[in-house]
DNA sequence: AATGCGGGGCA
DNA sequence: TGCCCAGCATT
């Protein structure tokens, strides 16, 4: 049995029952492929749920705003994938009348699909001869085949893509795809993989060089920063309070949040007092309402914030009733500062 | 080629 | 605390 009947095999007897596995269908593949790009399958269920119960077909995501898909996506992260999913949404309904293409070049074409995608989705939902190449498989290629070209590097992705389709079986592409990931997540681990279990243990390069725990090579980059973010939380006499979007490049585009002063440092009650008074107007009191600031780690910078609470008599007519303020799409910071708050 | 983009789980 | 997760878009 050759390593791609291994994976068959393998897969036949270990794949978990997941919900989008009881169907073939490219919409439901392609929604739950775009919710597991970076994401664990565990926290990608729910929200999978969620959505196809909201919008059963990509009629009805087409159809959706773009607030509520963002409320529904809120807490999943990388919010550009919800927002590049909707204009594919729309996209597919107008010019390919809600029927997804089927061919890996077609595919890449659209908004938030790329080499992966494309080939998860042509080859699960299609049946194509395509490689799926994501975190798992770089793991199990590099392992089995002892090969240590850094994974996110040029000639290495090109490397193991080469590999990816060199493996591919005649049949059963769909299963075969799968199974090389769920491989990965499950028996090949990225950490303390029980190597003595392992179907492959025979023929593994890793595993006969002692080198399993040095593989995949990943070239590691960035360092995380640290932002320092204050909140002005608004309030008067009738429960409004004030949002804003985020518009523009940076993290949570197109998500709600209160007015931000950001500084680069921790900052004093006078700094703040000075600019509210100065953007706002007068305010009957301002407090501070964490003294320990409230650290929200992002994957590259640390965001170490203070919600101030500013007392105002009269909010203007940009201000929102709280209720309303908690249906807007915000970030898991401010949403869990909501939560706090019992706002 | 390098950087930015979330949030959570795990050793 | 650092690494990883069914990656993609932009610069």
């Amino acid at each position: 049995m050759n390593f791609s009947q291994k994976i068959l095999r393998w897969y036949q007897e270990n794949k978990r029952d997941l919900p989008w596995r009881i169907t073939i269908n490219a919409y439901n593949i392609w929604l739950s492929e775009i919710m597991l790009q970076q994401t664990r399958v565990a926290q990608g269920i729910p929200y999978y749920e969620k959505f196809i119960r909201h919008y059963p077909t990509v009629f009805d995501m087409a159809k959706a705003d773009e607030e509520e898909i963002l409320k529904l996506w809120q807490g999943l992260g990388y919010y550009s994938r919800a927002r590049n999913m909707h204009a594919t949404a729309k996209y597919i309904v107008q010019h390919y009348n809600g029927k997804f293409p089927s061919t890996y070049k077609e595919l890449i074409e659209l908004k938030g699909i790329g080499d992966y995608t494309a080939s998860a989705i042509a080859s699960i939902s299609f049946g194509q001869k395509e490689a799926v190449l994501d975190g798992n498989v770089f793991r199990v290629l590099a392992r089995y085949f002892g090969i240590a070209l850094p994974i996110n590097e040029t000639e290495g992705k090109k490397y193991f893509k080469e590999l990816a389709i060199s493996l591919l079986p005649k049949t059963d592409l769909r299963d075969y795809n799968q199974g090389i990931m769920e491989f990965g997540a499950i028996q090949c681990a990225p950490r303390n993989p029980d190597c003595s279990k392992c179907p492959l243990k025979d023929s593994c390069k890793a595993l006969q060089d002692n080198n399993v725990s040095q593989l995949p090579v990943k070239i590691k980059k960035g360092k995380i920063k640290n932002r320092y973010f204050n909140y002005l939380v608004f309030l008067d006499q009738k429960n409004n309070t004030l949002m804003e979007q985020r518009t523009g490049k940076g993290i949570w585009q197109n998500l709600y949040q209160f007015p931000l002063l950001e500084s680069n440092n921790k900052i004093t009650l006078d700094e703040v007092e000075t600019y509210v008074l100065n953007r706002f107007g007068e305010m009957e009191k301002i407090h501070l309402y964490n003294s320990e600031a409230v650290v929200h780690k992002l994957s590259h910078q640390h965001l170490i914030t203070h919600f101030w609470i500013v007392e105002k008599t009269n909010l203007g007519d940009t201000a929102v009733s709280i209720e309303d303020a908690r249906q807007f799409p915000v970030p898991v910071l401010i949403a869990q500062f909501m939560e706090r708050f019992k706002f």
